[in-house]
RNA sequence: GCCAGCGUUUCCGAGCGGUAAGGAGAUGGCCUGCAGAGCCAUUUAUCAUGGGUUCAAUUCCCAUCGCUGGCUCCA
């Protein structure tokens, strides 16, 4: 399988460093807010590069972080007067909330950076130690001129200029603030009135934000690991500095062998973003739609191609889904009588076809889009033929096909209770479903059953209108 | 300003050297007591514009325009 690389902006053929294993981080959100469309974006993608893999049949170790020290989150927790661990553990715990409803799989570790602050603190002394950052008025710097490369970290031309020979000239007073140029990066921050600190040799202080991820990676997986992932937008300077930084530490060749970005959210072909108003809150989302429908949103584009979130197309993403769950939903009522016949040894074959052409598709970079496509295409030749020709069905296929929808489960995350679904007979959650709630159902649907056959429709149609309204969806035979 | 990416039909969205997947919407038809679901057909494409390379370009190269991102916190 190939998976685009940002470090070398190819596509590659994948090959973790140990054949059955890979070693995955990816950055977290920093949790001072809720958690936006873009956050979920990042997360499913990762989540379904993570099935994606495991389906291949390898051991996916994934670690991804909570920020939880931060300018922002010091900030907010200084407007609303409260600590800024009670900020933090508020986020974390809406964010962990919103994954479980999207369906994310369980995350190796999820570690927070106030958990590894002494690490950080070693990570930090050995940096300088080994002549890459200093010390200046109680903060620590990266020094980046130091580090050979650091230029053409992602940078997709021939000949970028180079750093020389450099030693941090501690001798002389920083030029730019507390830096001595002005690329270097913090990797300590000095402690100011009325902020939370940590001890450190330096002083009272905290960590800066690019050293956390490296110290986990380094601390949870490893000093080296195969897939770093996160938003485009922290390919550079987050990324970039995390690779210097981390193979400073390290002495190692590389950091991570595959750098994967996913791309944004944007909104009405503009960027979503507060000033402009076009902001939209998974929590706010959820109210109106159910979580699959935004998950199933969020793959029916490429994972590193922009999307566009406009009412419509989360609209149309619902019917989507909705489409592809009824045709199950049939599937599953139909009571297995037939024998053997041609149609279905060709509709056997047509899964067969489609499992390969999703594989296919998955291989070359995570191309959902593709693998979307081959499922609808044979949804459409199953209703044709079991539907349209009125097929009976045998054991065998109905327990095929389910095998079958398990495997998409497990790849796209799609049908979480698929069982739970199909017995109920929802299109929308009503809630809390609970044994009443299907036995009410089931009894009005006796009563209209009876109506119906007596020929009072009237009556039957305004019940399933009223159904209707409820979420729940009724389809006469 | 510098760097990177993108611009495909009414809409969403693939493809990325041999004239373009899939879905939505719309219209008509089949089915149905009706509706829904489903099926069939049409809408369905001078692939932003202008050059160039090639037997052949939506796909490669250059320029222009538009959008997005990075250069400061960001998924």
């Amino acid at each position: 399988m190939k998976v685009y690389n940002s470090l070398t902006f190819q596509k590659e053929e994948f090959e973790p460093m140990n054949p059955n294993e890979v070693l995955m981080y990816v950055c977290g959100p920093t949790v001072y807010d809720s958690p936006h469309l873009g956050h979920a974006k990042s997360a499913v993608a990762f989540d379904l590069v993570r099935r994606y893999l495991e389906f291949k049949g390898y051991d996916v170790k994934l670690v991804k972080n909570y920020t939880d020290i931060d300018d922002k989150i010091i900030e907010r927790a200084q407007e609303k007067d409260i600590d800024y661990i009670t900020l933090s553990e508020k986020y974390i715990e809406e964010y962990e909330e919103i994954m479980t409803a999207l369906n994310l799989k369980l995350d190796y570790k999820n570690p927070k950076a106030t958990d590894i602050i002494d690490f950080m603190i070693h990570v930090i002394e050995t940096l300088i130690k080994k002549g890459y950052a200093y010390e200046s008025n109680g903060s620590v710097y990266f020094a980046v001129r130091t580090y050979k490369g650091y230029e053409s970290i992602f940078q997709n031309k021939e000949g970028e200029e180079e750093y020389e020979d450099y030693e941090i000239p501690t001798d002389q007073e920083p030029l730019h603030g507390d830096k001595y140029d002005s690329k270097d990066f913090v990797l300590w921050k000095a402690w100011k009135e009325g902020e939370p600190f940590w001890e450190s040799p330096w002083g009272k202080g905290r960590p800066g934000w690019h050293i956390e991820c490296s110290c986990m990676t380094v601390k949870f997986l490893g000093e080296k690991i195969d897939i770093h992932g996160g938003g485009l937008d922290l390919k550079s300077p987050h990324h970039k500095n995390e690779i210097a930084q981390s193979t400073a530490y390290t002495g190692e060749e590389i950091f991570a062998k595959y750098f994967l970005h996913n791309g944004f959210i944007e909104v009405d072909q503009e960027k979503m973003s507060k000033s402009l108003g076009n902001f939209f809150l998974v929590s706010d989302l959820f109210k109106k739609f159910n979580p699959m429908v935004i998950r199933f949103f969020l793959i029916s584009s490429h994972y590193r191609s922009s999307s566009n979130f406009t009412m419509d197309s989360i609209k149309q993403a619902e019917t989507n889904y909705q489409k592809l769950l009824t045709t199950i939903q049939k599937v599953n009522e139909l009571t297995p009588s037939g024998e053997k016949n041609g149609d279905l040894t060709e509709l056997s074959d047509r899964i067969e076809k489609t499992r390969n052409g999703i594989i296919r598709a998955m291989d070359d970079d995570f191309g959902t889009p593709e693998a979307i496509a081959e499922i609808f295409t044979f949804f459409r030749e199953l209703n044709r033929v079991l539907f349209e020709k009125n097929i009976n069905i045998t054991e065998e296929f109905k327990e095929n096909f389910f095998t079958f929808i398990e495997e998409l489960n497990e790849i796209f995350g799609i049908f979480p209770n698929l069982e739970e679904k199909l017995d109920l007979g929802l299109s929308e959650p009503i809630g809390e479903k609970d044994k009443l709630i299907k036995d009410l159902i089931d009894l009005t649907r006796d009563v209209r059953e009876a109506l119906r056959k007596r020929k009072i429709y009237d009556l039957s149609d305004e019940i399933r209108e009223r159904l209707r309204a409820l979420g729940l969806n009724i389809e006469d035979k």
